[in-house]
DNA sequence: ATAAATGCAAAGGGTTTGCAAAGGC
DNA sequence: GCCTTTGCAAACCCTTTGCATTTAT
């Protein structure tokens, strides 16, 4: 997982701006950015909280907070009544498709999207500023087994 | 306006179901049911405390339930951190142009992104539910003047 | 008269904040 | 040593729930 860069990254703009490097940004940095899935807050507090260090809430947060801030980390709402945060890849833009049962993100591109975004906006008078789509649905996994339920819905 | 209408059959629905017909329940759905805008539960307390009656919050999200239930109403969740409801008009489906200065909200239709929702779904082998395409932007009357923030977005 | 709805206040989930204690610099 | 972060608990916002009172039927 080439993901240690990233955490180096987010350790350089914490000195650069003066910010303390401490043992708890750099491990919840380790698991947002290293993560292939779209996590929560609370989901990184209990990965954190099972793997090794007991970290509050609040610090993850405010960490997350920080790594946004430092173009690091994309925060995403998809409506569920929390909010997930993946790494700011190289990828410019693209959409989610998200599992009701499993909570599992997939993600896809769509060149024209962006266009047509921008056209309707225009059309309506709207000064563009972004867009977000999501395709709801029920994963390959969960169709055919009872899955294990990750982040899920609490608005189903 | 034409939701004297929508709040009969919602009064219609009522009866039928062998639940009173309470002037609160109709006078909620009454509001929502005649907005042209997209309400949050707060907005049809304040909209029913500025006119007439004072409703208690929690009447309205059970009648906001009831309405949800009777298919006369439709929850939007546009990532604001609250929930919207519109009326449910006889349009099929539609996507949302939203206005972070104001909150206001915009509806326009494209026949084109439901194929390609369901095409995306497929190719990543999704079983397809329904999607979200929401367009975050500043609306023409924001661009040019300070405006009158009616649901102003928590999460900016 | 019966059964359900209302209103208020308390509880609930996700998130933020205040403040004493701990830890980078 | 100074200043910031941490952790915990309390506060906060939106929403739901419990319970005594009111109201529709």
């Amino acid at each position: 997982m080439g993901h240690d860069g990233v955490v180096e990254t987010f350790a350089t703009y914490l000195r650069e701006h003066g910010l303390p490097v401490t043992a708890q940004r750099l491990a919840i940095a380790h698991v947002l950015l290293g993560s292939e899935r779209h996590l929560s807050a609370d989901d990184v507090a209990s990965e954190l909280a099972r793997a090794h260090s007991r970290i509050g809430l609040a610090t993850v947060y405010r960490t997350i907070e920080l790594l946004v801030k430092s173009g690091l980390l994309v925060e995403r709402d998809f409506g569920e009544g929390f909010r997930r945060f993946e790494p700011a890849r190289d990828i410019p833009h693209h959409e989610h498709l998200l599992c009701t049962v499993c909570g599992t993100v997939h993600e896809f591109r769509d060149e024209r999207l962006e266009r047509m975004t921008t056209l309707v906006a225009e059309a309506n008078g709207f000064a563009r500023q972004r867009h977000l789509l999501v395709i709801y649905g029920v994963c390959a996994d969960c169709q055919r087994a009872a899955p294990i339920r990750r982040s899920p819905l609490t608005r189903p």
